[in-house]
DNA sequence: CCGCTCATGTAACTGGTTACATGATTTA
DNA sequence: TAAATCATGTAACCAGTTACATGAGCGG
């Protein structure tokens, strides 16, 4: 089972009956590049989660449009609920990966001149997606109550923070 | 091209010549789970960049023991600087994946003993990591300069810390 | 002489990607 | 009426995984 397959099972326990269509929306606008919540991928998974015995399928009209909505299933929830508890998995609590941090590995096969605008491109990219993470979580406030996906934004705000400290302090520390 | 292409070439400019097996070393004792290193992984991967022209690879005697030394070429080199140099894509700053943050999104499906535990668990898997990450930062400064390895490791140490102060935040905010 | 590291690979599998294909319904 | 969205899928492809297979050299 992946973190994909996992986190349909949440999605659907949250928000079910739902097409996989609308499974697949939350994942195509999220901001993170690591969800693309293609066709591709969603219908194969779903049909797995069917075969498993995790989600169950109904087929349903509306306006003879033809239609197929999920829920889940009581071992689906089961597993939902086995993957969520813990102990987690050491693996759980690693650094992810950074393409930023991964370049900056080999950044001396850069000439000098790229060397510097590395790290004003570097602060640029993330400072854009830091913005576009307060704007969502501003929205996802908005709806009152602190909700669960807006407390998950803020984990990626704190990320790109973090990031940005990095940046400049490696920066201080390749100049000297 | 893939992250793990590139970073290849850019282990074999830094060290080369190399065997593929040394190449593999450095993933598969990186503390990072996104590398595994694997011979599955590598020697297909070699292959396919001396195909492109980016690697060369030469065969090599050392007491009749087979070996096949890699050499980044002109290619090679070019490809790990467009890489490596600004600008970068949008993604490239984006908030990577981390899976305790996609956890917390479900957490409501877990009952409320096993919510409380969830954080322990999440703080002590995250401080483990860190840990590690801490004592690797110290041997790897010991070599004297600052090298850009342990600036990497510095990184994955900012995002640690971190995502620690997120997860506290996240607990107060949920007991409120 | 046993087990570890060095060293090179292959084979089957799998989860995801991109791109394609279809068609109904809704909205500007 | 044209474009966007809803809705469902398939097909070819691909990078990486796990597991297997082989064998030389070295240290205890």
């Amino acid at each position: 089972m992946t973190e994909l397959e996992y986190c349909v099972l949440g999605i659907v326990w949250e928000g079910g009956p739902l097409t996989a269509y609308e499974v697949a929306k939350p994942f195509a606008e999220s901001p993170s590049s690591y969800w693309s919540g293609s066709a591709g991928a969603i219908y194969p998974l779903v049909r797995r989660l069917e075969e498993k015995g995790f989600l169950r399928g109904k087929s349903a009209q509306w306006n003879s449009r033809r239609k197929r909505v999920l829920t889940i299933t009581e071992q689906g929830l089961a597993a939902l609920r086995e993957w969520l508890a813990p102990p987690f998995p050491p693996s759980a609590g690693a650094a992810s990966f950074d393409p930023i941090r991964t370049r900056v590995v080999f950044i001396n096969a850069l000439p000098a001149k790229a060397r510097a605008r590395f790290f004003d491109d570097a602060e640029r990219v993330v400072r854009e997606q830091l913005t576009g993470l307060e704007e969502l979580y501003a929205a996802q406030r908005e709806t009152g109550t602190m909700a669960l996906d807006a407390l998950s934004t803020l984990g990626g705000m704190h990320e790109l923070r973090a990031r940005l400290a990095w940046l400049s302090e490696v920066r201080r520390e390749l100049s000297s």
